[in-house]
DNA sequence: GTAGGGTTAG
């Protein structure tokens, strides 16, 4: 009858004879490296049916390949189906289990567990119970959890003392970690990296480089985990030289297979503003990940490469290697907004809906604050503002931010009472207003000519709410004026203002002054605009204007000469819809577009009905 | 038989 129940199945031919308990053992090690339920599961039961689960060393290896494979509840069960009480191995196995499949809480519960059963802890398990304790953000635990391991005397173990270490930093107790780190016998590489990414996280750039150099001077070999350390730090400093420096040592060194190295050499070069070099890393790289993605998504943004942020998520769609996530969207929706991509923006949205991200279930998720300002924004640019505050008023945490983007969104679009509505509600909640938040309340009162009120907030701006006016806000209010067409009192505003007057504020007055024709004012706003910025094309246009309306055509070749003579072309403007499957750009005459006669006849059509001029 | 580092957005 048992010969039938080993009934040797397809599976263990491999081995030469019938697997032992040792051989068991051996292959669910296998397993769990490689993440094959499929083989762990056979040999569970067939170590079942052999009677091979009393044995602790089984029961261990079980809980391990089953973490390993991601089923921890099954993991739980074996450690739960335990016939003695599970023994310290056991333990260290499933509370490293539930740290692996990011459960921090159930493995504190069976550390508590194992200490009430008085089980002996050994240096295998206090790495992960510190590294739980810190990331649940326990700190009084961390500090406890260091206490027991001083008096055990496990203090000096590499493994454990880096783990104490990365736990202080994540606290950005550098003191504390330092202390930890100074009493340490040996220093490995990966202590040694804990040092610099704790100095990168404080901002200390300078020891955090520091720390690189000793530990290459104690003769340690960085590991990849100190390139990406390092080049996080470069990357923060936008230390471009030294980024090359790692570039060069990443490439000796061989590292350049490691996907997460050539991440953060991207995010460098990105940062750095090399962006071809971040391209080139990206193409040559044989295996990305979800970072990868991710992160030539955001070189393309942070270069104001809208078009290409959008044509790099579309391929990301297209190629469906990799989901789009949280981060994804995050990057995208900007390059949405500016460009009023709302067809983009609204498919992101069902995603996130469908994806469950930045959902109002109260509970309180890192990202999606971020997530769901991004997605009002993007709304808020792209003139749906009904959407916007459909997001606005079901998400569970907003931050300051979300009422400043609301209040901007309302301002830009004319509906000055609703931004200060909302404003006055933010108040309310208690929330501080900053100078984000006064951009928007004084856009708000110059786009619906609220003088009155704009005057007040201004004056009250650091009266009281202690908010110093800066020259953005003194902007807002001189453009308010002068388009109210108080320019008397914007130009008094302009004179008295406390801060240096910038091009963009003498900008705005000259609008002022060729929209209410006042040649004098203009002439001393124009004046100063060109003294500030000469290259800048808008002032000489207002100016020409200005003469223009006026009649003054001899004035108006001057300015254009000078224009000349300064060398400033006029950038051309242009229109753009969204239709169909991407962008459509049109400039003044342009002829360039595809359906061009299609589009001139319809347009002319249209002028017909207007009583307009046939266009030629 | 069981254990400690990293990279992307805002």
């Amino acid at each position: 009858m048992f010969k039938t129940a080993i009934k040797t199945p397809n599976f263990f031919r491999t081995f030469s004879s019938l697997p032992n308990l040792t051989s068991c053992i051996t292959s669910l090690q296998l397993s769990a490296h490689q993440a094959n339920l499929q083989q762990g599961k056979k040999l569970h039961s067939y170590m079942l049916v052999n009677g091979f689960l009393t044995s602790p060393i089984a029961i261990t290896s079980l809980i391990n390949m089953y973490s390993k494979c991601n089923l921890i509840s099954h993991a739980f069960s074996v450690f739960n189906s335990s016939p003695s009480q599970p023994n310290v191995f056991a333990y260290n196995a499933i509370i490293a289990g539930f740290i692996f499949n990011d459960m921090l809480k159930p493995a504190l519960q069976v550390y508590e567990k194992m200490r009430l059963a008085g089980v002996t802890m050994d240096k295998f398990t206090f790495p992960c119970v510190v590294k739980a304790f810190s990331g649940c953000e326990n700190f009084l635990g961390l500090k406890k959890v260091h206490g027991l391991v001083f008096k055990l005397g496990l203090d000096h173990d590499l493994f454990v003392g880096s783990a104490v270490v990365h736990g202080y930093l994540k606290f950005e107790l550098m003191a504390d970690a330092h202390q930890v780190f100074d009493e340490m016998p040996d220093r490995d590489v990966v202590l040694w990296n804990a040092m610099i990414n704790g100095y990168a996280q404080i901002g200390e750039f300078g020891n955090a480089l520091d720390c690189l150099q000793k530990l290459r001077a104690d003769g340690n070999a960085p590991s990849r985990f100190t390139m990406t350390g390092t080049l996080s730090v470069l990357t923060l400093k936008g230390d471009l030289y030294n980024g090359k420096a790692i570039h060069g040592l990443v490439a000796k060194m061989g590292y350049l297979s490691g996907i997460a190295v050539c991440n953060a050499l991207i995010d460098m070069y990105g940062k750095c503003k090399c962006f071809l070099d971040a391209l080139d890393i990206f193409e040559v790289m044989e295996v990305k990940d979800i970072y990868s993605w991710n992160s030539i998504i955001g070189v393309h943004q942070q270069s104001g490469d809208h078009e290409g942020t959008l044509k790099l998520f579309d391929r990301m769609l297209r190629d469906k290697v990799f989901c789009p996530d949280l981060v994804t969207f995050t990057t995208v929706l900007p390059a949405c907004a500016h460009l009023a991509a709302l067809r983009h923006g609204k498919e992101i949205h069902a995603s996130m809906i469908t994806k469950g991200l930045g959902k109002d279930d109260g509970e309180d998720r890192v990202g999606d604050t971020y997530i769901n300002n991004a997605i009002m924004d993007m709304y808020g640019k792209c003139g749906c503002m009904r959407e916007a505050r459909l997001v606005f008023d079901h998400m569970s945490s907003k931050d300051s931010a979300s009422w400043n983007i609301m209040i901007m969104g309302y301002a830009m679009h004319g509906f000055g009472n609703d931004a200060l509505n909302l404003f006055h509600k933010m108040c309310e909640v208690n929330l501080t207003p900053d100078e984000v938040t006064f951009v928007g309340v004084l856009s708000a009162c110059n786009h619906s000519g609220l003088v009155k009120e704009g005057e007040e907030f201004l004056s009250q701006m650091k009266s009281k709410y202690k908010v110093s006016p800066t020259v953005e806000h003194y902007t807002c209010v001189i453009d308010m004026f002068g388009r109210a067409g108080l320019l008397n009192q914007a130009y008094g505003l302009l004179s008295e203002m406390p801060i240096e007057a910038n091009s963009v504020v003498w900008r705005a007055f000259l609008a002022a002054c060729r929209l209410h024709g006042d040649a004098n004012l203009a002439e001393i706003a124009a004046r100063r605009v060109i003294d500030l910025e000469p290259e800048h094309c808008g002032s000489y246009v207002l100016m020409s204007n200005v003469y223009g309306t006026l009649g003054r055509y001899e004035e108006v070749s001057d300015v254009r000469l000078n224009m000349r003579q300064q060398n400033v072309k006029k950038t051309p403007g242009c229109s753009w819809i969204e239709f169909g499957n991407g962008v459509h750009v049109f400039g003044t005459g342009d002829r360039t577009h595809l359906d061009e006669d299609l589009i001139y006849s319809e347009l002319n059509s249209l002028y017909m009905s207007m009583g307009l001029c046939h266009m030629t």
